[in-house]
DNA sequence: TTGTATGCGTTATCAC
DNA sequence: GTGATAACGCATACAA
């Protein structure tokens, strides 16, 4: 990291740090002369400023701390955290990336190791376990995004009903009549389950089953296949793609024929559903406001925090 | 970003800042009341160490850049990326993204930008256009990852022949005769996909069919799975995962089995290719090895750069 | 138009 | 055991 300072240039052109600095940054007072050699000079030697030092005397800094689920593993997050970087190097930022600490104490050492360097740092799906107060005492402004709730932060949340409500709703007023949710006992994703129901106003009550998963994975979505079929579903919504996609894999296997025998929903819009056969009917995060959002709390944090809803939206594909 | 400093420390125990970094760091020469004090005040104060003014002084950093396509659209950048990560982490690094700079004037500008904050910079995939000089007068460390080569630089080269060369290869000793290899005119699949066939050696000659592609996507293979499947050929090698799921996806509609009629085989080891239908056989870049490489070449720079390269690996799924 | 001097927060040398 | 003090590279208030 040995750089070309602005005190080397100023030797070389027999002058001020002062001056070299004025030329640099086009400031005027500078004689024709003397600035044409600077910034000749510069050129030639290589100049680039040393950013860490220019932060420390201004004390800000324009890299975002990002923590969250590993890249790569965890598609949802990935898309965000993507979206998120294309917005802030639009913005002038760039992103650290922290990963998921495995517990508080690896994260605060995360974040000690970033003081200075990061003065924002954003949170994805962060359940935090014990002690919110340990981000009191750190130098950075906190975004949480879709994360339990931390006094004092600034929070982006997402609505899950909404697109689950749209979703099953359209099942229903497509004529499906015996609806299976699949998946754990999340609040959002029943929340709009229910509402659809209740949305839907209609002499014969249609039926609604919950079968209850834990990992809702491929291999849950898989396994859990005979017993949605047994129960004479005529649809299904997952809780998550990857649980559909297993499904998906049975119904394949088996040549069950998706939509015409059964109808199937997923949840969080994961790049495959556009591949799959057949293409995944699912609910999307709203990751481009989420990402919005974020830009705008960096450049300018409110006085008081408060906590911003994001609605989940239904996409429509073969398999519904 | 308003921190605690060593001065406030130092004024409140009513000591030096010498002392009070002895005492945080546990060095020998302060006395038990001093450190216990010290101790005792600079958690209460929530002392963080700045690192930026550490890295200025130190001139080193932990930091690593990240140039690279976008993640979350290419994702086998993103897995490179990813496994990156994770292992920088365990290292005490973390990587800074900046994401695919449109022309090399923003590259530098990004690179500037660094400049203080970020000692190595790793390419993913960089072809650079005209100007291979431009990284020498650059403060940091470059390594280029499958990247057009950088006089002075550290490279890691992927050998895609490799992989290529055992998935055709176990295409003939499986019976297969005529193979089709479509995408575009890659050297390195080139190759090993020539290579297979010399290896092979067998009386009766099998046949082999190239089919140009351009963009090598999910929409081309589902295009051209007509002119594939009307060559009589009873297997297939695609260039990417991505053009394979489009086959695959013909395939599905017309009901033609796979690998019964034809056998598929794909290029990424896109995550997606274990849960497609049937799953795919792939060639898998050497995503660990790079990092481990990258993370070796980071802790000590060898005194001349070197070109190292690794091979790609057959996955052997249900589809071939 | 130009230069001097100070401080950002840290580390580390050197003297007491 | 302790404490001035000088860098690291940059930005800028304040002379000259």
């Amino acid at each position: 990291m040995a750089q070309v300072t602005l005190k080397q240039i100023a030797k070389g052109a027999d002058t001020s740090i002062r001056t070299v600095t004025r030329a640099l940054k086009r400031q005027n007072g500078v004689s024709k002369i003397k600035r044409t050699e600077i910034l000749r000079l510069a050129n030639e030697m290589g100049y680039v400023p040393n950013i860490a030092a220019r932060n420390l005397r201004l004390r800000k800094s324009n890299f975002v701390g990002i923590i969250g689920g590993d890249i790569g593993r965890e598609s949802v997050f990935l898309r965000k955290a993507n979206d998120l970087q294309q917005k802030l190097k639009q913005n002038g930022y760039y992103p650290v990336l922290g990963g998921l600490p495995k517990n508080e104490d690896l994260l605060k050492d995360i974040l000690r190791e970033w003081a200075g360097f990061v003065s924002t740092v954003i949170f994805y799906n962060y359940s935090i376990s014990n002690s919110p107060e340990m981000f009191a005492g750190l130098p950075q402004h906190f975004i949480f995004v879709d994360a339990s709730p931390v006094a004092g932060c600034y929070h982006l949340d997402i609505n899950r009903a909404s697109g689950v409500h749209d979703g099953v709703l359209h099942l229903l007023q497509t004529g499906r009549r015996c609806i299976v949710r699949c998946g754990s006992v999340d609040v959002g994703r029943k929340d709009g389950f229910d509402q659809a129901f209740d949305s839907f106003s209609q002499s014969e009550k249609p039926r609604r089953i919950h079968l209850p998963t834990v990992k809702c994975n491929f291999k849950e979505g898989y396994s859990m296949a005979e017993k949605i079929l047994a129960s004479g579903a005529d649809a299904v919504f997952f809780d998550t793609d990857r649980m559909a996609f297993g499904f998906l894999k049975y119904a394949w296997e088996k040549r069950i024929e998706i939509p015409g025998q059964i109808a199937v929903i997923g949840f969080d819009d994961d790049p495959w559903g556009k591949l799959s056969c057949p293409a995944l009917s699912t609910v999307a995060h709203p990751i481009e406001e989420l990402s919005e959002a974020i830009i705008t709390l960096i450049e300018q944090l409110p006085e008081n925090p408060a906590t911003l809803t994001f609605d989940t939206k239904f996409i429509r594909r073969e398999s519904a």
